[in-house]
DNA sequence: TCAACATATGAATATATGTTCATATAAAGA
DNA sequence: TCTTTATATGAACATATATTCATATGTTGA
């Protein structure tokens, strides 16, 4: 994580005022970590395909396993970590758990990232 | 990738309907797994500096590397991918390079995500 | 052309993470 | 209670990836 690094820009002022500045404004290591582990669970595409057809609406875990073509153990694991970020809910039903998104955020977050890449 | 699983679900129709639904609406997988590795751009806490970092204006590399305290080597690398991903751009000037992000969906990503971890 | 500096990059290493397999838990019905 | 079905989970393995180190490339000025 840190380092000590051989001369880098050693002109005294890289551009002092602006670094300092930036870091002034910069949210704290931990917000910004937080942020990283947040969107590294959109940075699956089982995990996204799963976000995805949950948009249409709640989906069992067997549907998202024969809709995402992995197995049910996959989509289990994922769905743990989906949940446990807090962007999907669920509900039991019998010996059935129907799973449909938490918030706006994935919403919003899906398709932010689309319009990105259908650029 | 693929799996040939015990079975899940087998009470025939699953919820077909539902299941069937989604699958046309979905888009095509090739499409989800670039919208994932987009994500997975932002899913790292040196790249989401960065770009935090970006959001203040452009700044060089040795910027970067002494805001994210990582070394010029590893900022360098990760500017790679960002350039790969077109999320930053870069302009040089003398033997110094400038990176700036490339769009507004950046921000519109970070906020979006920003706001999910806030609450 | 040579020296110095800013940046880029290849190779190696360590760590993180997704899937599979086996099995556990939970609920329903006989 | 026993069995079946749906889901969850732990361990192991394979792959992906971020950083470091060494070095290359590109630019400026002498």
């Amino acid at each position: 994580m840190a380092q000590r690094q051989p001369p880098c820009c050693q002109e005294e002022l890289v551009h002092r005022e602006a670094v300092e500045r930036v870091q002034s404004l910069l949210p704290a290591d931990e917000v910004l970590y937080d942020l990283a582990e947040l969107f590294k669970i959109f940075g699956d595409s089982t995990r996204v395909k799963i976000l995805y057809a949950l948009l249409e609406g709640e989906l069992c875990v067997c549907d998202l396993a024969s809709l995402m073509e992995v197995s049910q153990s996959a989509v289990s694991h994922q769905l743990r970590v989906l949940k446990a970020s807090k962007l999907v809910k669920f509900r039991r039903e019998g010996k059935t758990v129907y799973y449909s998104l938490a918030d706006q955020h994935v919403t919003r977050i899906l398709s932010q990232g689309m319009e990105h890449i259908l650029e």
